[in-house]
DNA sequence: TTGAAAGCGCTAACAT
DNA sequence: ATGTTAGCGCTTTCAA
């Protein structure tokens, strides 16, 4: 690999003139003296060693995510969006690790970080502490924080970007009330997240609009033991088929996103029932993949690329001077998407269905 | 951040000492010196500088991971792997890259890594053209290539590791077989990769050895224009719905992987036919995720713990000695999960559901 | 308009 | 057993 020092040679001036060019301050030579520094980088192909200008200058192109896993297909969609942001925007790549929900693997990740010299981080994760993410931040990283809201009262050095989780499970249920479902139900883990109770919130603020407060009940699947991919859906499985088996059920199910709704489809199924017409169910998240499944899964869309974007921006603009306002940023959903697995109730009896 | 100076400084010791402590030669000190030296590590929570170290060493503890799409589900399952293996056995963090299947954009990933001091990387690459990568090794890099043989005939400095694809889809046509299909189809994208080839050859010397080669057929369905994480998907569906319209068709089809032969269903399922009842399809992947659909999805898994783990050994193990003995590592497929998506059929005619 | 030189934090000879 | 010192490749005053 050339060096700065090759390329002065070459051209017959000082590294310090070379430097200029690379920086950008041309105006301060001959033309002449740019020429022939160009073509001495070109002809040696010189790529300025990033290691050693962060090392000068302490900044490195780098931003980290921090993501449980990316084996998780939404979480893969969000790595993809904030990485084509990044890179596309501001000229930076992605250092990127998987968490598995375990405490000591994140607080790891932002050593490692700062040891790399990456000052800017944004962190997908559900442990409910933040307590690590001040203490990133206030060793001078750029924290932003997905899907969850700043403390209240609390003054913060991490920023939030989140969906409106609230709006997001009020659309999916008032689309379950719409179409005439009257015994409602939200299917979540165990373990209450900002991002969990603001969707139970959503539920009952649509059941209770409609009246429905009485029958609208929260199922808990039960705890996220080891962490796997397919926990939350097997949750989800579990919850379908515990509803296949007992008496009385609900008729429509929002799920707390679309893994688990997925696994509610899948667990009714394994116990008899047929979706939608035994069960309809709403997911969120919007991922593409539940496009492909029978019956498609209606699920509400949240804007991944709008809140991408966002993200990377706050993380960018987060210098050592940011200020203190609030910085929170919350997304409505795109809306719900019509799919199919939801039926059409008739009003008086959840009985009929009138599609599929 | 602390510096090897002020720890230095506070241990009343010169910057070598405290660098051999670092760097485990303590044998050559006093047992009080090293015991100083750690409590004022600890005391400063001084953690080395990477930066510098790489400067000065030329090593970084990072990975490069060049995919086509973290959104695309088989590779955030293979990024979460490798990630695993190089964190955990050797100390490594991922910078990660999607490509969209670009040239220009794998190529510049290629300048970055080289900029940011890594020198190991592993690629995942769709583009026939492996030059590219050629010329990264041949710029120092250690080069490991998923999916892909190595040219017969031509030295090489990239490292291959592969799943064994003849046998992937060997296996996954033999089941339909065994499940009584005659009429066979593959269904494919344009545009011919190593690893394509290898699965349709697999697919027909599986319908030779039944005496079937005449109905077996390829099905092509079309170029992936623009880069999309659906598009995959969106093929298939077009092919399914292909099928349903035409006249004869297959009654079992192998898919080139999973999201494809999701696709393929849907498509199948959009044309109005059953699936399995009137179409049968196998998938080659083995994701988790289609096994919660319906019918969940049939496929052959492939052993992407153990490819990853090969991966990341070669990359690491690769160091500017590399010998220039074969490197290509195949990796037979774990085999057939048996879900739903095929039916059986009676030996004699193609019509008889006997399970779903 | 250009160059000399200090120094970012660390490693590893080479001294002592 | 411990310290001194020369860089790694670059940026950036400060001089010329």
């Amino acid at each position: 690999m050339a060096t700065i020092q090759d390329v002065a040679q070459r051209a017959g001036v000082s590294v310090s003139t070379v430097s200029n060019v690379l920086n950008g301050r041309t105006d301060r030579m001959r033309r002449e003296t740019l020429e022939r520094v160009e073509a001495a980088i070109r002809a040696l192909q010189f790529t300025p060693n990033k290691l050693a200008q962060q090392l000068k200058t302490g900044h490195t192109p780098l931003l980290g995510l921090l993501v449980p896993s990316m084996a998780n297909p939404m979480y893969g969609h969000i790595a993809r969006e904030v990485e084509a942001a990044a890179q596309e925007h501001y000229g930076h790549r992605l250092l990127i690790g998987s968490t598995y929900r375990d405490r000591d693997k994140e607080a790891s990740f932002f050593d490692d970080l700062l040891a790399h010299g990456v000052r800017k981080v944004i962190v997908i994760s559900s442990l409910s502490d933040e307590g690590h993410f001040e203490a990133a931040a206030a060793r001078g990283m750029a924290v932003v924080s997905y899907d969850r809201r700043a403390t209240p009262g609390r003054r913060t050095r991490v920023s939030h970007v989140t969906p409106d989780n609230f709006e997001a499970a009020r659309l999916a249920t008032q689309h379950l009330i719409d179409k005439g479902h009257r015994q409602l139900a939200f299917a979540t883990v165990a373990g209450m997240t900002m991002s969990r109770s603001a969707k139970i919130a959503g539920f009952q603020a649509a059941a209770d609009a409609a009246g429905l407060r009485k029958s609208a009940r929260v199922i808990d699947g039960g705890p996220l033991n080891e962490y796997g991919d397919s926990v939350i859906a097997d949750v989800g499985r579990s919850i379908g088929a515990k509803l296949a088996a007992g008496g009385a059920r609900p008729t429509g199910i929002v799920a707390l996103n679309d893994l688990m709704a997925m696994g509610v489809m899948a667990g009714a199924r394994d116990g008899g029932l047929q979706v939608p017409r035994d069960l309809s169910v709403v997911g969120i998240d919007g991922l593409f993949l539940f496009a492909l499944s029978d019956p498609p899964l209606t699920t509400v869309q949240l804007p991944v690329r709008e809140m991408a974007r966002a993200m990377v921006d706050e993380a960018m603009h987060r210098g050592p001077d940011a200020g203190s306002e609030e910085h929170e940023r919350v997304f409505a959903p795109d809306g719900l998407i019509e799919r199919g697995s939801v039926a059409a109730l008739s009003a008086r009896v959840a009985k009929t269905p009138v599609r599929r």
